[in-house]
DNA sequence: TATCCATATATTGTCGACAATCTTTGCCTA
DNA sequence: TAGGCAAAGATTGTCGACAATATATGGATA
C-alpha cells in the first residue's frame, strides 16, 4: 500500500529521492550515464547506497541498467509520452469507476470542495490549472479508488515518469480552461455513483489531455524544423 | 521494455529468480519474514546479493521492506487477488484494444493458429486449457500492444504475483470449458481490427474469471467453516 | 590506411567487516 | 503482579577493498 507520504529514513531513502528529483527536473539529463563512483563522490554517500538508490530509479522506470555495463536515465521520446498517457487512461478509468463505489461521503464532499477552490482560481483569472491543483484532483480520485495495487502502480511506477516529461518538455501543467469542466462532470459523476459514467468520462479527459499533447509536441517540432 | 527471455547474467540475477521461483511456488511461506543472513547462508550467496535480490522482488510487489526492521513475502488474502483482477481488467483491456490496431497480420495469424491447437486439447477430451496455454495466449495480446510501458507493468508486477496466488489457492488453469470461447472472440475482433469490441471482450472475460474465482474462493471458505 | 588482437584502464559485481537500529530479556520499582 | 527501564543480542544499513567484466588504447599485420 501507498504510505502517503514520503518519509526518509536511510541514508539510502534520501539519496533515491533526491536523485529523482534531480533526473525528474532535468539536473541529471535524459539519456545520460549514471556512473556509481561518479555519484557515489557528488552525493557524498558509498557506492553500496547509490547501488540501492539506482535500483530502485529502476523500478520507477526512470532509469535502465546492463548487467556489467550501467545505468542510464530513460530517454524521453513523444511516443513514449504517448504510450504512458494510455497506460493511465486504462488505470485511471478504472479508478475513477472504482472511487465512485469506494468513496465514502465526507471524500466526496471534500472532491467538491477541492473543486470549488479551483473554481475560484480559473473565476479570479487564472484561466489554467496549477500543476499541483489538476495533480492533486487526479491523486484523490486515485486514493479514492482504494485499490492498494492500483495506487502503488501509479504512484510508484507511473506519475515521477510523467512529471518527468512533463517538466523536460516545457509543458507543465494540464491544457487550459476545458480541463476544469471535465474535472466537474467527473465528480458529478462519483457523486451520483455512476461508476460506468466516471470511468469513461476519466478516460476520455485523459485521451482529450494525451491528444492536446501531441498536437502542442507535433506543432513545436515543425517550428524547429522552419528555424533550421 | 521487456526482454521477452529473462537471461540471468550476474549472481544477483540467478539468486532473483530462484527466490522469485520460491516464493511464488510457496516454498518460500506467504507472510513469512525474509531473513538476510539465513538467505546468504541458505542460497551460498554474499548478503550483498540477497539484498539486491530482496530490492527487485520488491519491485514486483511480491515482497515489502520496512526500514531497519526487514522483508516479509506479502501475504494473500481474497481481497488482494479481487484488486489484481481489477488492475488486470483496466490494463489487458487496453492491451487487446491496442493489439487490433498494431499487430500485424502475420501476428494476427500466429494467434489464430495458437487458437487452433487450444481447440485440438480442448477436442481431444481435456475440457479445460493448460495453465501453460492461458499465459501464452494473455502474453501473446500483452506483447502485440506494441506498448512497452504497459508491457513491463504486466510482465514486471502483475503476472507472477497472479501466478502466486494461482498456485497457493490451488487454481492453476482458468476456469474450465468458458474460457476458450471467450478467448476465440476475442482474436475474431483483432482479427477484425475492432480494438473496441477487443477491449470489451476482454475485460469481460476477465471480469468473469475474477466473479467465478470469488464464488470458489468463497465456498471453500464454508467448506471449511462447515468442518469445523 | 584499415582491421584485428592484446594489453591497460575504468566500471560494475561481490564480499566480509563495522556501525546503527530494532527486538528481546531480565531486573527493578510501584 | 504489572509496568517500565536498561543492557544484551540479533538484524539491517553502510562502508572500503577485491574480483570479474566491459571499454579504451595502441601496436602489429594485411
Amino acid at each position: 500500500m501507498w504510505s502517503g507520504s514520503e518519509l526518509a529514513i536511510t541514508s539510502a531513502d534520501k539519496t533515491f529521492l533526491q536523485l529523482r528529483k534531480d533526473i525528474v527536473e532535468g539536473l541529471i539529463a535524459s539519456g545520460s550515464k549514471l556512473s556509481e563512483t561518479e555519484l557515489s563522490k557528488n552525493y557524498a554517500v558509498s557506492r553500496a547506497v547509490i547501488r540501492e538508490a539506482i535500483n530502485r530509479l529502476e523500478s520507477c522506470h526512470l532509469v535502465e541498467r546492463k548487467a556489467n555495463v550501467g545505468a542510464r536515465v530513460v530517454s524521453i521520446s513523444t511516443e513514449g509520452l504517448m504510450e504512458l498517457y494510455q497506460v493511465r487512461e486504462a488505470l485511471e478509468g478504472m479508478a475513477a469507476r472504482l472511487a465512485a463505489i469506494h468513496m465514502d461521503d465526507d471524500e466526496i464532499e471534500d472532491l467538491n470542495k477541492l473543486l470549488a477552490t479551483h473554481f475560484q482560481i480559473v473565476k479570479d483569472g487564472e484561466n489554467y490549472y496549477q500543476e499541483a491543483g489538476d495533480l492533486d484532483f487526479h491523486y484523490r480520485i486515485i486514493l479514492g479508488s482504494k485499490n492498494s495495487q492500483l495506487i502503488s502502480i501509479l504512484m510508484d511506477s507511473i506519475y515521477h515518469l510523467i512529471r518527468m516529461y512533463r517538466v523536460q518538455l516545457g509543458m507543465s501543467g494540464p491544457r487550459v480552461t476545458t480541463a476544469f469542466e471535465e474535472h466537474k462532470q467527473i465528480v458529478q459523476a462519483i457523486s451520483n455513483r455512476d461508476a460506468e459514467l466516471a470511468e469513461m468520462l476519466m478516460r476520455r479527459h485523459i485521451l482529450y489531455s494525451k491528444n492536446s499533447l501531441q498536437l502542442k509536441l507535433n506543432n513545436e517540432l515543425e517550428m524547429k524544423i522552419k528555424a533550421v
